[in-house]
DNA sequence: TGTTTATGACCAAGGCGGACATCATCTCAG
DNA sequence: CTGAGATGATGTCCGCCTTGGTCATAAACA
């Protein structure tokens, strides 16, 4: 799944314009990039944290001539994921039943 | 930042409406949510892509106790981020010295 | 829709950073 | 007000991470 994909969805349950859809989107990451980039975390509940974190030096190498090099202290974002995506798949005691919405009505 | 956050910010630029903003972010979360749910990996361009990995078995333990566990396998989230947020502020043609203006950007 | 552009995947090898298991309780986001 | 989520403690091993040319594809453009 894509951008694209997402906006089209945005388009068949809202009904918004593609081009309002991808805009909107296109918006949403933006916030949340910059945000990032400002080194703040952001908290989606329901869906997970991106967290901002800082890497010390390390060691690396040059994957391609084997060369030990050192890799510049940098920032990092982390996605650490909710809870609801912990695929307890929980089957609700009888397989027979399959009309259980197979899921995550929480919410 | 939380999600109110990014709702209020629709809301300022876009002029929608709070609920209908709220609507929205929880939709594409949703969405988002539940592609990598069925396994499936989710590209977002300019952004960053969210993978599911498979986990195989591994040894862990309960911190609490110290008792020794196994870890089942397990379907994991994993983001990975686009190369835009490597720090590398990328001059394409910054001037005369090629050095690196001390303590300039990175954090 | 078709074409162009640019973002990103890939792959090599090896070392080590850190993510993650559990579970009760408190905090704060919603 | 409610409940999702953070926290913490410890040891293990997973996979991230480096470069860079080239190719695949999403996205931007017309």
């Amino acid at each position: 799944m894509t951008k694209a994909d997402i906006i089209s969805e945005v388009f068949d349950k809202v009904g918004l314009p593609k081009q309002d859809a991808e805009e909107l989107v296109e918006m949403i990451l933006d916030t949340i990039k910059l945000t990032l980039k400002e080194g703040e975390t952001v908290k989606l509940s329901g869906f997970g944290n991106f967290v901002v974190r800082q890497k010390r030096s390390r060691k690396g190498r040059n994957p391609k001539t084997g060369q030990e090099i050192e890799i510049t202290p940098r920032s990092v974002v982390s996605f650490r994921p909710s809870m609801i995506f912990k695929d307890h798949v929980i089957e609700t005691d009888s397989a027979t039943d399959g009309a259980v919405p197979a899921g995550q009505p929480a919410e």
